[in-house]
DNA sequence: GAGATCACG
DNA sequence: ACGTACGTGATCTCT
């Protein structure tokens, strides 16, 4: 039978649908769409394939909405086009194409051959002539005619039987083109739209139009005038002054700019209509070409008698280990294992235990039965520190198996953490999810496996032992993999004695748990529970109605229709009740200061005094899990309860912390701070020598840059406000700085922010050298790095979009800074714990707060930790500021201040 | 399950 | 002209 990769049937004229692909803007967005996964896609000969296996996935969901059924995919031909003999500059000064883009290029052409579909390029034209030249020939034909591009030059081309479709981000949604959605979007129609361009110009293409018309002003002037010839026919109607001066002057440009935005519809094209008919795959060939890039799961598509036994088997050989074979392993002896430790649910520190799998000497035994690994020998094979473990989360395994009286060492590789190094963007901590990343599906995700919600259940037995064993042997298979990655990257370092470390550090933190007295909150309760019923009568009063006041919707209702206030934001769904917008409205009614006050208590109360009691265990104490694999730049982040965000800025909310105590009734909660972590990186990556001497010199950083940004010469004149507003421009600089954004934060003008940012970067010129490096980093690797190597991919720096090419350029300069305060504070974790141990001390560290770190403290201990704890801080690391730590003590929480 | 809001660094 | 501060998690409402 022969094997059409889209439906084919004999369709009338009528029912003919061509569908014209623009393949070289196709290859490009699937290249970037899959950027940050460049290294994981890699053929066997080293050929890099992430565009070629997105552009299979871009087609087939074109396909399926489409329906086509005849296709040709165009491609750009060369440098040299009509256009630029018309004008030389044409797609000038454009970023080179990536190498690893171009080497993919003709695989993308392979690959359609193969699939039945005819691709085509012509010298001296662009794709977008060959595109506008078989539309036209489609439609007089009587076709339908769809185009897919991501592109929006070719929405010129739409017409009542063509529609053009611009692939949005993600890889399958399309947004169609219309002459109608033209008009909508742009005011003018499809040919008009033309007209646009040629007074806008094109920065992308390279060309001027007229100087200082943007989309507004062209949209306008080509809806009054039709054409650019009609609006020069008509110069003397216009009445703004500059803008007719300007049409004058760039009369040439407009006109030539006109030339090269209009599409060739004569081309000299010699495809007909007839070879567009999509063809039979070829399916030796295609199944030649996906082994040789290595896409196993496009083979596995072709079919059961295609794959032969390239793709990967499902069926594991294992043994079941039971209480009657086990003693049979003693035995059997290696110096390294691979260990798969399952439970049921997110939260390992009361999660149901499923079962384990180990592989070792190239044997795979797996069990439903936890407690075998009680008994000999397997408790001793995991508490040898000689046996060298393979894991997939070590902190999750460590936990787990503590639970079960195991003290597990030798835990050497971790592949969730290898993989969060090499990749953080998919913070998933699956290991079906993550197998799939590299391209093995020789495991299922427990989604697959289990199901969610009221679904979730373990399977029946054999099906849970594949998985168990799948997962186990997929941890092998990929370190080598992961490892090289690593070594790329110069990660080995970090992975080696920073992460794998801290996991075990933070296992250790998460075990000892902090107590906190439900006495203390109760009586929270109680008190906050009196006050919050006395602040909603005295709002309902008010409003002279009761509702919910928790419903931002029902508030709203209340305070801009009922109370008639202004609403001075809104969002997506209706009012904005948020802090920002009623401090505006404090004066306008009593209202506005009541309801602040009964949000605030009301936090605090559901989300701390009810939400901690919630979750202290039997033993008094609450374990909070850090999450190590999760944030973008590195950073821990905290959860079930999350203990990195108990309130400190208001009294009422910092009350809550009078209910963490240390374990010893007598002890103390020692907290130590770094001092301004960030900044102090900040001048040593910069190198900026003003900011580098104020930490030096011991200044009030803030008051130092007041100074600066005031023009003032002694720290006597900094008034308080010009310190808050110096402190202000100090984190903005930090989170990527715009004008805009610190004019909201102060609430000054914009002018003012702006002269604030302009005398910063005077006083501090290596900062702002610092800044446009780091996205000219950025834009030349791909990713933002910190001091200790750790990677943030930003394949938005390469957007179009203003918007979010900005992000990602505030991004590329703020990871890096908060990156490596993260990486610092992990090495200080990681000394501090050796420190305590060294020192045989009964102090606990319990918690990390991003710059601060906590610990439990018996009383005779605290002498000594006021000592250590902030040297070990300062020298985690050695930068060419001195890194200052704050340290404080009490009772409770509350008083360690 | 998404959106709004607000707690932290 | 574009429309913004960087990084998180929990709770509540409402569809």
């Amino acid at each position: 039978m022969t094997v059409f990769y889209v439906r084919k049937e004999n369709y009338p004229v009528a029912d003919k649908k061509l569908l014209l692909i623009d393949g070289n803007s196709i290859t490009f967005r699937a290249f970037y769409a899959l950027y940050r996964q460049l290294d994981n896609f890699v053929s066997p000969e080293g050929l890099h394939t992430n565009a070629i296996y997105t552009f299979k996935n871009m087609l087939d969901s074109i396909l399926k909405q489409l329906e086509p059924t005849n296709i040709l995919v165009a491609f750009d031909a060369g440098k040299v086009t009509f256009r630029t003999k018309m004008y030389k500059e044409y797609k000038g000064g454009r970023q080179k194409t990536p190498n690893e883009l171009i080497e993919q290029l003709p695989f993308v052409r392979e690959m359609l051959t193969d699939l039945g579909i005819t691709s085509y390029e012509l010298d001296q034209y662009e794709a977008d002539d060959i595109i506008g030249t078989m539309a036209k020939k489609g439609e007089e034909a009587g076709y339908e005619v769809a185009i897919v591009t991501g592109d929006k030059d070719l929405t010129q081309l739409a017409s009542a039987k063509t529609t053009v479709y611009i692939t949005k981000v993600g890889v399958g949604e399309l947004e169609a083109y219309t002459p109608e959605h033209m008009e909508e979007v742009n005011g003018v129609t499809p040919t008009e739209f033309i007209d646009m361009k040629a007074l806008m110009g094109d920065n992308s293409d390279n060309y001027p139009g007229v100087t200082g018309v943007g989309p507004k002003t062209a949209s306008k002037l080509i809806q009054e005038y039709g054409s650019v010839e009609g609006i020069y026919d008509h110069l003397d109607d216009i009445t703004a002054k500059k803008l007719k001066q300007n049409l004058i002057n760039d009369r040439d440009q407009a006109f030539l700019a006109k030339k090269l935005a209009t599409i060739n519809r004569e081309s000299p094209v010699e495809v007909s209509l007839a070879d567009t008919e999509i063809q039979a795959v070829d399916n030796e060939k295609l199944r030649t070409f996906y082994e040789r890039l290595g896409f196993k799961s496009f083979l596995k598509e072709l079919g059961a008698d295609n794959i032969g036994e390239k793709v990967e088997d499902k069926n594991y050989e294992y043994s079941e280990l039971t209480q009657a074979n086990l003693s049979e392993l003693t035995s059997q002896k290696s110096e390294t294992l691979s260990f798969h430790l399952e439970m049921l649910g997110d939260n390992y520190h009361l999660a149901q235990f499923v079962g384990f799998a180990l592989k070792f000497a190239d044997e795979l035994y797996v069990s439903d039965d936890v407690t075998l690994l009680q008994q000999a020998p397997l408790k001793a094979w995991l508490e040898d520190a000689a046996i060298e473990k393979s894991v997939f989360d070590l902190k999750r395994t460590f936990v787990g198996l503590h639970r079960l009286g195991i003290e597990a060492t030798g835990l050497s590789y971790d592949m969730l953490l290898a993989s969060y190094l090499v990749n953080n963007e998919n913070n998933s901590n699956d290991l079906g999810e993550i197998a799939h990343l590299y391209q093995d599906y020789s495991v299922d995700t427990d989604l697959d496996v289990y199901g969610k919600g009221k679904k979730q259940a373990v399977p029946a037995t054999p099906l849970l032992f594949q998985h168990l064993a799948a997962k186990v042997s997929v941890i092998e298979k990929l370190k080598g993999h992961l490892l090289e990655l690593l070594k790329d990257h110069e990660q080995d370092g970090l992975y080696d004695e920073v992460e794998i470390p801290t996991a075990k550090v933070l296992a250790q933190m998460e075990i000892t748990g902090v107590k906190v007295l439900p006495s203390t909150l109760l009586e929270l309760e109680n008190e906050f529970a009196t006050r919050l019923v006395e602040m909603e009568a005295d709002i309902y009063r008010e409003a002279g109605e009761r509702f919910n006041l928790n419903s931002p919707k029902q508030l709203g209702h209340i305070l801009f229709e009922k109370l008639g206030l202004p609403p001075l934001k809104k969002t997506k769904t209706g009012y904005s009740t948020s802090v920002e917008v009623l401090e505006q409205l404090r004066s306008q009614s009593p209202i506005v200061d009541q309801v602040l006050n009964y949000r605030q208590i009301s936090k605090i109360q559901s989300t701390y005094v009810k939400g901690l009691l919630d979750v202290i265990q039997p033993d008094g104490r609450i374990h909070t899990r850090y999450l190590q694999t999760l944030t973008a730049t590195g950073r821990l982040s905290s959860v079930d309860p999350n203990l990195q965000n108990i309130p400190t800025r208001t009294e009422e909310g910092k009350q809550i912390r009078k209910a963490f105590v240390p374990t010893d009734p007598e002890g103390y909660i020692f907290s130590c701070d770094y001092s301004q972590v960030e900044l102090r990186v900040l001048a040593h990556v910069s190198g900026d020598e003003n900011m580098q001497e104020a930490f030096k010199t011991g200044y009030d950083i803030h008051s130092h840059t007041a100074m600066k940004i005031f023009h003032l010469d002694s720290p006597d004149q900094v008034t308080p406000l010009m310190r808050r507003h110096a402190k202000a421009v100090n984190f903005g600089i930090v989170y990527g700085i715009s004008d805009y954004g610190l004019s909201k934060n102060l609430g000054i003008t914009r002018k003012q922010a702006k002269e604030f940012i302009e005398n910063y970067f005077e006083q501090y010129p290596q900062i702002k050298q610092y800044m446009d490096d780091a996205i000219k980093m950025a834009r030349e690797n791909g990713y933002a790095e910190t001091l200790m190597h750790r990677r943030r991919y930003l394949p938005d720096i390469h957007a179009k979009n203003f918007t979010v090419r900005s992000f990602a350029e505030r991004t590329a300069i703020n990871s890096p800074i908060q990156g490596s305060a993260a990486d610092i504070i992990k090495v200080a974790m990681i000394n501090m714990q050796k420190k305590l141990v060294e020192l045989k001390l009964k102090s606990k560290m319990i918690l990390q707060v991003h710059d601060e770190l906590i610990f439990d403290v018996p009383k005779d201990e605290l002498e000594i930790m006021k000592r250590i704890v902030p040297e070990v801080m300062q020298d985690a690391i050695t930068l060419d500021v001195p890194l200052i730590a704050d340290s404080g003590w009490g009772h409770n929480w509350y008083d360690a201040k």
